[in-house]
DNA sequence: GTCTCGACTTACGTTAACGTAAAGCTTCCT
DNA sequence: AGGAAGCTTTACGTTAACGTAAGTCGAGAC
């Protein structure tokens, strides 16, 4: 283990992803492997990418988002402004997270107390009772 | 107010909904207006179909499941066996409801500890420091 | 009569993230 | 030589809930 180069096979098991997701990242860019022949080989840099891409999916992330932040980083300067930028978009991200968190709490809370007086859900339509 | 009768835009502006949803969950036979000539007037039992239809929307119901819901008390005994059926379906999409929160807790979590561990969100790929 | 307004029908477009089918290389094995 | 495996590309299909455009129609307003 510890190879250098991964065909897409094992970056399939590695990461339990299939094929057609892999190739998917790559038409949209996220991840570049290096080609022998026309096979696919995975590299360290894009094994990296992938364990990012899949944990901004976790987080809720667009596809097109990670490309993005990702890009930031390929363009050097991993100390400075765009650092600063990434994790102004994790922060957002953030947020947005927990407003959708709240606003779940809210319909669950509102939910659990419909079932509880009387499971009447569907207490507004009563065929015109006047 | 409280009349008998609604155009599609005075529902519209009761509901918050545009023309073409009204026309779509009725395509889709969530709710059916009678007509004149060719104009639709929604009955007092379309408001409470579609007040339903929204609640439901807010709690993650799919419309085809609301659809299913309305159907069962279009079929009468709404004291006995179908309304268990709906209060089950209800605390099934609690369920599921109460497990998103807290998936979305667990990541809201790691995402902020990972903010306050440095923001370095990305730190898993480092262009191979070896 | 002509214009315009609102409502109507029909039907294609949108978004995200792949799934899936079709058909063609290369290798490797026998 | 003749598969069989595993890779490839191309490209259409999927799902939900409408948006939007195009063209029609009947009813008042002038």
């Amino acid at each position: 283990m510890d190879q250098e180069l991964l065909t897409i096979r094992e970056m399939c098991e590695a990461f339990d992803v299939t094929p057609r997701t892999l190739r998917f990242y790559e038409s949209k860019e996220l991840i570049s492997p290096i080609r022998d022949g026309q096979k696919r080989l995975y590299t360290r840099r894009d094994r990296g990418r992938l364990t990012l891409i899949l944990r901004g999916k976790r987080f809720g992330f667009a596809l097109e988002e990670m490309r993005q932040l990702l890009n930031l980083y390929d363009r050097g300067d991993q100390k400075g402004e765009q650092l600063k930028r990434t994790v102004a978009a994790a922060r957002e991200r953030l947020a947005q997270m927990e407003q959708q968190r709240d606003e779940l709490t809210e319909a669950i809370d509102e939910l659990r107390s419909q079932l509880e007086a009387g499971a009447e859900m569907l207490a507004a339509f009563r065929p015109a009772a006047e």
